[in-house]
DNA sequence: CTGTTAGCGCATTCAC
DNA sequence: GTGAATGCGCTAACAG
């Protein structure tokens, strides 16, 4: 691979000239500019992006935690923000979390290693205070899937709690009282807020929260299918099943089959999300709307404007959920 | 951040010493690695990762090009490289090649730029001869998705026509004869083999081929929906849908049963790639395995070997796809 | 407008 | 075992 010195020397100008066309970071004569971008033509010159790094101290790249690189959910979010980003041409580097600690942090720290620009975090083990620090280090970063009160600033706040909570009243605004719950890790945060709006609309309505209808699953449609199926089997006044998030519901749904009942007929579902697939399950899946591209977006603008300069247009304020209805819920049914 | 000078101060050693310690490149005096090592600790010291790939004139980084960051058939591919090369030490550089010639040139000269130890490239849209060039000039590459037979051993193929082939098979071994088939964008390899392959179960079983029963989709669920409507519209004599991808295969679910037809009672349907979700559809998918995750593995294996010198299993023969059955094919129904 | 010079942070000879 | 010196390819003052 070519240097800039080679194109210096077949061009017959300076380093400093080289790296001016090629950055456009000063007025060049056209004359000798076309000389060189002839002679980089002639020896496919392409700037060496380590050395431009190292040089100018920045690597036009942004880093993105993410907790694996498989899933629907995550990909879009990622795919949201690579679109922003290569419009202005940033590069996105990507890195697992692994959902655990350790992974999350050497993540964070190879990123940092590599002279990220700034980074976009979506974590699930590490704790509010090891963010706080990395804030007051002068770190630049946005955390997509949480809220610190701390730190406002660097968070795209979703409301968890809300979504959980109009998934459940949509239930009990169709007559349902007996609703299973099926959650996501509860030791992650969205997992957890997501109960909680579940237990608001519980209690908003009257209904009293039954610790025996909650199952705790992990968000991957197994646990969807083998907890749908406990709860089915020890709890047959059960009308309605709120899941966490889609795959699980998925996962209930076929439980809810393997018995001879019908959805919405027999038991209705809900889910949580609204991946791409759920619009095309039968029956089509009535779930909440996280809007997971819009935030890998504005994530990206979010760096785009405080890292870069940029003008846009970035509000960190909570992003609302939305119910989507479709065809897996309906009025209960005597039993 | 602490660099290797100031480290060097603190422990009052040379430059050169830290960096052995760093790299373990060199015997050094036992006394003096500890106090390196608490100089280092003390600074909080990382190594300066773009600093290190400039000076060594290596990265320790493999360049990945997928068409999209979003889908779950490349993100299984992504992670399952992942998985491996993080136990070495490696990290991923992810591009996205947007299905486009430019942009997957684009992509892989960015990659190189980076200076890249090796690529692992998903690629649709570039042709054979740049690629045959791009081996020539000695760039370290595997392809993942396709042969070509002037560089077999930059190939990981996967035999889509067996695939292809065996699904259709599978449909006719179940008496059918009026098989629809909905493919993927023909311009793409996988889906010109994997259409390939229906042709010949047709041909091998006596069946003539109908090109009316032959719709282009592009691998969305939407399509899928759109084509299956028209065949089902258009040749009320079909019993059988086979589909170049199970997304496809979702879609056309829903548009047959819009109908008022079951699945597989009135029409049977088959998928492809045996993505996640489809063994929690219903009905549950009858589909073609395709080992996206295992390809991921073995191409991060090949880098391993072939780039880094590490002893690996890896082969480059020809993966074959086997079939799923589930509960979306039944014997045809008199009409 | 253009050339010279000095680093960026580190790896790597080559001496000692 | 360890230190001094050189350079990776490029950017960024500073002159002129």
């Amino acid at each position: 691979m070519a240097t800039i010195k080679e194109v210096s020397e077949l061009a017959e100008v300076s380093l400093a000239t080289v790296s001016r066309v090629i950055n456009n970071t000063a007025q060049v004569k056209p004359h000798t500019r076309i000389r060189v971008e002839e002679a980089m033509k002639k020896l496919g010159y392409r700037p060496n992006f380590i050395a431009q790094s190292l040089a100018s101290n920045k690597s036009n790249t942004v880093g993105y935690v993410v907790p694996e690189l498989h899933g629907s959910f995550f990909g879009s979010m990622l795919s949201g923000s690579e679109h922003i980003l290569r419009k202005s041409s940033k590069h996105l580097f990507i890195s697992a979390g692994h959902s655990n600690q350790q992974d999350e942090i050497n993540a964070i720290d190879s990123l940092r290693d590599r002279r990220c620009d700034a980074l976009i975090l979506h974590l699930e083990a590490i704790e509010d205070d090891y963010l706080i620090e990395l804030a007051k280090s002068g770190v630049k970063f946005i955390l997509v899937n949480r809220h610190i009160d701390a730190i406002p600033q660097h968070c795209i706040g979703i409301n968890n709690v809300h979504g959980g909570y109009i998934a459940t009243k949509a239930l009990i605004d169709q007559g349902h009282t007996n609703i299973g719950y099926i959650s996501g890790s509860l030791w992650k945060v969205d997992a957890e807020e997501r109960l909680q709006g579940h237990k608001k609309a519980l209690q908003e309505a009257g209904i009293p929260f039954n610790a025996d209808w909650l199952k705790e699953g992990d968000f991957q449609a197994a646990s969807g299918y083998e907890l749908a199926s406990i709860l089915l089997d020890n709890h047959p006044t059960l009308t309605a099943l709120a899941c966490a998030n889609d795959e699980m519901a998925y996962g209930a749904c076929n439980a809810i089959r393997e018995r001879g009942l019908s959805i919405p007929e027999d038991i209705s579902v809900i889910g949580f999300d609204d991946i791409e697939f759920s619009a095309f399950t039968y029956p089509r899946l009535t779930t909440i709307h996280y809007p997971t591209r819009e935030i890998g977006e504005m994530a990206a603008r979010w760096v785009l404007k405080n890292v870069y300069g940029q003008n846009h247009e970035v509000s960190t304020e909570i992003v609302s959920p939305y119910l989507v209805k479709r065809d897996s819920i309906a009025s209960p049914t005597e039993k």
